[in-house]
DNA sequence: ATTCGAGATAACCATTCTTGTTACAGCAAA
DNA sequence: TTTGCTGTAACAAGAATGGTTATCTCGAAT
């Protein structure tokens, strides 16, 4: 499938946040979060909906209402946002169980499990390497 | 995106090939490749063609047609097949292009194309750990 | 040269996912 | 009580995926 992009607005997202925040404003709204990704606010809410369900940010109801960083932008790695936005494996099984008359359909699921987790693993050590400070950092730099 | 199964049925069927093979059939066709995965042969034969590109199985025509592994099943690693199937990285970046007037907007995406080239390196990597010797191996110690 | 079994490929379909969008109800601070 | 923003449902467009049928092509064997 073509890739979707639900990390990259989410990382997005909470940078530009650690951004703001740095310059002293606090809360931010959905629309504001929009301006800086280019899309509808209601993609923004989806994902800051998902990253409040993981901890990542908190947000005020009522008028003025608005969105804040729940965590430092240090410690916040790109782990936790694929966590958060992210629930699909990697890489798919077979759409309809293979043959288990076939001794490579009986038996091949398990172990290709075995090693996508482990494929998985290296995934995640590698997105646990980074945080959004290092993003925002990287961001500003160019 | 869902996660799609190429990568599960290229790899299926090399380890199906190198099962046959090692009882002495030599030739497979895609229809009998398609019965232990348990889908279309057309299915099967863009998956062969994919691999076929990569020089990892080799086609013969005419009368009495079929495939065969161009390589021995311990040197194909799942990151060949993944080379030879899949072209999309993956995460994908933003759908229409960040607000170029916001400094995050503007700088984010080299930014996450490090990061996320980072996160592939690291999946490159451990699949190149795995061969499909080893995944048949494991399919058939269960 | 013809036959024939298989690959190559185009075309089409249903399904599903993703993203964008509108609309409206809910909430709490002022 | 007003106000501004969140929460969420609903829907649409577009694309990807996998399955299917049909037709053309190839080349070994006869």
């Amino acid at each position: 499938m073509a890739a979707n992009s639900r990390l990259t607005v989410a990382v997005h997202v909470l940078a530009w946040m650690a951004l703001v925040h740095g310059r002293g404003r606090d809360l931010v709204t959905s629309e504001q979060a929009a301006d800086s990704v280019n899309t509808n606010p209601v993609v923004i809410r989806r994902s800051l909906g998902a990253l409040r369900a993981a901890g990542l940010v908190e947000v005020r109801h009522g008028a003025g209402a608005g969105w804040r960083l729940a965590r430092e932008p240090e410690s916040i790695t790109l782990l936790d946002v694929y966590r958060a936005v992210e629930d699909e494996p990697l890489f798919g099984l077979h759409r309809s169980e293979p043959n288990p008359k076939c001794p490579v359909g009986a038996g091949i699921q398990p172990a290709l499990r075995q090693a996508y987790g482990e494929v998985e693993e290296a995934a995640r050590n590698a997105l646990g390497g980074t945080t959004i400070a290092d993003v925002l950092r990287e961001t500003l730099s160019a």
